[in-house]
DNA sequence: ATTTCTGCAAATGCTTTGCATTGCA
DNA sequence: TGCAATGCAAAGCATTTGCAGAAAT
């Protein structure tokens, strides 16, 4: 795994500490955390940290590609320091976000099949986000 | 086409003029609008409905499984009266849906995908969205 | 020395809520 | 009639913005 200072270095954006916390954060966990659940976790470690800056530094990082940003239901953005694609499930009871690394999205970047779509839809594509909804097992052990 | 109102009374809830109103504009309509487009839309011919309402309405249908509801990008959940999976394009510049359908998602939902999704992560699935994001042809034009 | 980032607080925008009134069944 | 839906205004969150001071290149 490279050093996290390197990569930021690599995308020509400003090395700061706040930047290298965030990132850092993401790259521990598989949680896929949002805004606030960052904030939460850098807190004691860095008290002065404001959440406007993890907000901005999320939205830096994903633009020069070191994340990805994930809409799934309520609760707000989510990110994920693994950028291959690959499809999420969402829990929509508890919120909770896991990956799904059973299935490769590689055919739905398959050149024919996204030229195929950028024919019929005229849109110039550029990533793509498979997200399957339903209960996680902790919630499903919950009657109701 | 069924009629709006048998479909509501099917599904047990009340039917009401605001009811009939939201769903009809969605069945007329393929751009997947908010719920704030939708309110604009039957301002004119229901000046006294409120903003409150379309939310509570929209959020009604979706769960009586009469429309679904779209996460995509900023500008808040999309509605979109057909039912069927089916994968969505956004424009990351305009915010513009469309639907896309030369691609079907049944494989996505093939019972032993499901399943073995299912298996890998512990999930109770239902359903399954899957959007692909780029730019629009009236976007793509403008430069930058 | 410049440019960019950070932290704070205020502002914004989307969505929900509480409650009195109205309307469907 | 009784329960549910509507409309209004206020409240609630998540996110953005403006700007002065601080830090990175």
């Amino acid at each position: 795994m490279q050093a996290i200072e390197e990569m930021l270095r690599e995308k020509r954006i400003k090395v700061t500490p706040q930047r290298m916390a965030v990132y850092a954060v993401l790259r521990e966990t598989r949680r896929h955390p949002n805004v606030e659940m960052i904030y939460q976790k850098l807190k004691p470690t860095y008290p002065a940290m404001s959440l406007a800056t993890v907000y901005k530094t999320v939205d830096v990082l994903n633009k020069v590609g070191l994340i990805q940003e994930l809409n799934v239901g309520e609760g707000g953005l989510r990110y994920d320091a693994t950028i291959k694609p690959h499809p999420h499930v969402y829990c929509e009871k508890c919120g909770k976000v896991a990956d799904v690394e059973g299935f490769s999205m590689d055919n739905l970047h398959e050149e024919s099949l996204l030229k195929k779509i950028q024919e019929e839809t005229g849109y110039n594509l550029s990533s793509v986000q498979l997200y399957f909804y339903g209960k996680c097992p902790e919630c499903n052990i919950v009657n109701k």
